[in-house]
RNA sequence: GCGGUCGUCGUCUAGUUGGUUUAGGACACAAGCCUUCCAAGCUUGCGAUCCCGGGUUCGAAUCCCGGCGACCGCACCA
């Protein structure tokens, strides 16, 4: 008992029920997994870690930010390969209900590897535990119809359409499907980056974890573009002596999980992360993480192993951060994308989504040009001559024209085309450039997680009292102002003062409960960074003591420079001892 | 989903071999007094049908069953 009380897990779930930061939703209905509400609190710290992402993504780098829906019609996800990867097949024992994983079964009993039992549709795999007589491992029943565990949240658009729509499991679909749009906006223009933060629903097999494991999260997808045979990272110079420190697949399948300090320059040197734009996004990260208060010796970056990794990805990493209750728990994942996805749906929706580059200088070819001659094919093929030529129209000249001159004739279908059928000649043509599907990378950060973990890094204790110390551009509460006593002009006073911050733009809160201390202590554990205490000098010079939280020292300070001067503290410009000359202790 | 442990005021908890328990305390919170800088003190107040439902019993927070939820382990985490 007296462990778990001082596992931070448990103490900041307790210190985010009582002061409102979070807690399990829907508890007067006896509560649900996987669902959280952030109280108060919460919603500021949360909004403050999203102000940042935007800051650094959207305001610093000019990525453009979307905001897409959540309920997503089924084709979408069908084209993705989500449906066809966010499931799970899994047999039910007939005679003691359990359950199994029917690859897992197909995998240890019918020698099938991992990745065709992955292929098997439901009836395959049927066959497979009845050719193999697989029975229950406990008790030796017979399965039930195989069936496949959906991981997305499956609902029906309309009321009538009988069409499906799924909750997303990633915001970055939204983004790949409006692609045509974003690129025209970002006026056709490579490499450009879109950045979502919304919801997403995952329908976890057990959520666990608190916030770490939710059902419904938000998510932060940044889905950047560019063009493979120019993949450089212009930007690169700004980030590429930062360290990263990296545990490569190669290590991990050899068993180690030594953590290699690597620059960015050299990382790529040696080829350990793929694209430089990876890299690049992968430093923003670290970068990221420290400014929410995670020291860099605090996180890794692991690279996924093959059978890790998403079904879209050619090299992934997971960002970790220490955290004290479970060790390394992931809070980004940085996956290279290649044209997966907008290949997907290009050829689902039949929309082009290449984008066009002119050559700098353009090529002057000879191609073939293969022209049917109407006349001939409609007597031959009558009403279907239309759809003859049209066929015709869709492959490539070079082989048409080249199973002519070999064959005589070609067969398209169920067509033969002659000789005479189409008159092929060679054009000299320029081509002044071609199109071609960007490639993607992909930082994707969990907030939910970035929250977690900034709670737990701004927890500290000092004298038995509990300190957020958030840093001071995330903090809920940026002031809190206080009366030294609760005497009449005293607290008309610093009621004068606190307007005066509001009005500031700044988020102040009053408090003239209880003594001093107390106000101090509680303004400590919602991890206000500045405290502002009217006294009975204030009443004669007009100056009022400001208190840091970390250091519990005050400063001395005039009123009416009290605002310019907590705009340089809270943009960073200036630090606390030069808000004001320092007040001894007494 | 499985196995283990568990579920009492806002928070932490006492009580759990069934019976003076109208469920006790601490902290927090509110009002008042006091108070010239770090959870001081005093007074008063607010606050739990003991997770939900059913059962056993003269009697259930306490025993039994089911559900929900939490934590740990397994599996899962594309």
């Amino acid at each position: 008992m007296t462990e778990t009380k001082t596992d931070k897990f448990t103490l900041i779930n307790e210190l985010a029920r009582r002061r409102g930061f979070f807690w399990q939703a829907y508890e007067i209905y006896g509560g649900a997994g996987g669902f959280v509400t952030y109280g108060p609190l919460g919603a500021k710290l949360k909004q403050n870690i999203e102000r940042k992402l935007r800051e650094l993504f959207v305001n610093k780098l000019g990525i453009l930010e979307i905001e897409s829906s959540v309920i997503t019609p089924g084709k979408v996800f069908e084209a993705s390969g989500h449906v066809g990867h966010f499931k799970e097949p899994m047999v039910e024992c007939a005679k003691c209900g359990k359950r199994f994983r029917a690859d897992h079964l197909l995998e240890e009993y019918a020698k099938i590897s991992a990745a065709e039992a992955e292929k098997m549709s439901l009836t395959e795999i049927k066959q497979a535990i009845e050719k193999n007589a697989i029975t229950c491992p406990d008790c030796g029943g017979t399965f039930n119809e195989p069936q496949q565990f959906l991981t997305m949240f499956e609902t029906t658009i309309g009321p009538y359409s009988g069409a499906t729509g799924y909750g997303r499991p990633e915001a970055a679909q939204g983004i790949f499907v409006e692609f045509n749009r974003l690129y025209t906006i970002a006026r056709e223009r490579l490499p450009f980056g879109v950045l979502q933060i919304g919801h997403a629903l995952r329908n976890e097999i057990s959520p666990r974890q608190g916030l770490i494991r939710l059902r419904e999260f938000t998510i932060a997808d940044l889905e950047f573009f560019f063009d493979p045979e120019t993949p450089n990272c212009h930007l690169l110079k700004d980030v590429e002596n930062e360290t990263l420190p990296i545990l490569t697949a190669e290590k991990r399948l050899k068993g180690s999980d030594e953590i290699l300090n690597i620059t960015v320059k050299e990382a790529l040197k040696q080829k350990l992360i793929s694209s430089e734009w990876q890299a690049f996004f992968m430093a923003m990260a670290k970068k990221l993480l420290i400014e929410i208060g995670v020291p860099a010796e605090k996180q890794r970056f692991i690279e996924k192993l093959p059978w890790e990794k998403a079904h879209y990805s050619t090299q992934s990493f997971d960002q970790e951060v220490l955290v004290d209750r479970w060790g390394w728990i992931e809070v980004s994942g940085h996956a290279y994308r290649t044209d997966y996805d907008l290949k997907c749906h290009m050829e689902a929706s039949g929309v082009d989504l290449r984008v066009y580059k002119e050559y700098e200088t353009p090529i002057e070819e000879e191609q073939f040009v293969v022209k049917p001659i109407m006349a001939k094919l409609g007597p031959v093929f009558k009403a279907e001559a239309a759809k003859v030529a049209q066929l015709l129209a869709s492959v490539p000249a070079e082989e048409v024209a080249a199973a002519l001159e070999k064959h005589g004739y070609y067969q398209i279908q169920n067509y033969k085309i002659l000789r005479e059928h189409v008159n092929v000649s060679r054009q000299k043509t320029v081509v002044r450039g071609k199109r071609f599907i960007p490639h993607v990378v992909e930082p994707s950060f969990g907030c939910d997680r970035l929250f977690y973990v900034a709670l737990e890094y701004a927890y500290h204790t000092k004298d038995d009292r509990v300190i957020l110390s958030f840093p001071r551009d995330l903090a809920p509460t940026q002031i809190g102002v206080y009366p030294l006593v609760s005497k009449d002009d005293i607290v008309e006073k610093a009621e004068e003062v606190h307007r005066l911050l509001v009005n500031e733009g700044f988020s102040a809160e009053f408090d003239d409960t209880g003594s001093i201390g107390r106000r101090y202590a509680r303004a400590d554990e919602a991890g206000i960074p500045l405290g502002v205490t009217i006294d009975y000098d204030t009443l004669n010079d007009d100056t009022v003591t400001v208190r840091d939280r970390d250091s519990w020292q005050q400063v001395r300070v005039s009123i009416k420079d009290l605002p310019e001067l907590l705009h340089k503290y809270f943009s960073g410009k200036i630090n606390f001892e030069e808000l004001g000359t320092l007040v001894q202790a007494k």
